[in-house]
DNA sequence: TTAAAATCGGATTACAATAGTCGGATTTAA
DNA sequence: TTAAATCCGACTATTGTAATCCGATTTTAA
């Protein structure tokens, strides 16, 4: 199926509450009860967000997140990629030379599909938090 | 994941083999062995196909399937229907009325998240069977 | 100094969807 | 009448997603 992974769904809704509540620091418990997220799950990938530095962490007490870039500057493909560390619709296109599966080189889809799949990582690379944030 | 299942582009490249040799009836067994594809899997995908009118099935020995429609009006996002039902990122957009995640009607990101995969959509519906098949 | 509340992180489990297989019925041309 | 094909339902295997569990570490504040 062509969807979006739940961790992308919370990722994206995670990232949309802390840039609404940037006056302050968010903790995953708050974000999990306000948002109806499973506490643990959202734990993760609020870790996994903040290695790639999309947001930045406050241990302790008192802690919890906050943005780590401009939420103009992030892109529902950085949360793709930041989650799942590739954002591809075929096996063909994960490795860096393409050529990957076992029908390459001589895929008769190859080229179209890859051009289809620059149209779509378009589409996503032009789609920034600070739009969900105001929308 | 956000990836196109084996289903989808087992039948993209079934319906690209069938346009391309549009001169003959194309059986499941020559499709599977030139393409490399699970027969019996590529055979429940051509009836599939085949109920949604995409191609066209004859049956018996010498049989095999056509296309159903001109290879220009066929586009991806028709083929992810026929094979799975639906095209949509989140579960919010799969019922008719577009509320049918527990977050709705007061997600807060369910407007722009719309908007993007209108866009995405956008793009499958503007690639065609017709266009893969001669790139 | 101690307790509480938070992030961190590995391991494990539960579940669902995808992918593939099997067996047999039906159709049709030679 | 046989062979080669579509058709169809049920089943199994595998994988990936989603969720959970347990404990360690960090930091604030009483």
């Amino acid at each position: 199926m062509i969807k979006l992974s739940k961790k992308i769904e919370y990722g994206i809704l995670a990232l949309q509450y802390i840039a609404v509540h940037s006056d302050k620091i968010v903790s995953a418990k708050e974000i999990s009860e306000q948002m109806g997220i499973p506490y643990e799950f959202l734990s993760k990938t609020l870790q996994q967000l903040m290695k790639k530095g999309l947001i930045v962490s406050q241990h302790g007490i008192k802690g919890g997140y906050v943005l780590g870039k401009n939420a103009a500057d992030v892109t529902v493909k950085d949360i793709i990629i930041a989650l799942e560390g590739k954002a591809s619709f075929l096996d063909c296109f994960v490795s860096s030379d393409g050529l990957i599966c076992e029908r390459s080189p001589n895929c008769t889809i190859k080229d179209p599909m890859e051009k289809l799949q620059s149209k779509v990582m378009q589409v996503f690379n032009n789609t920034t938090i600070a739009e969900i944030a105001t929308t």
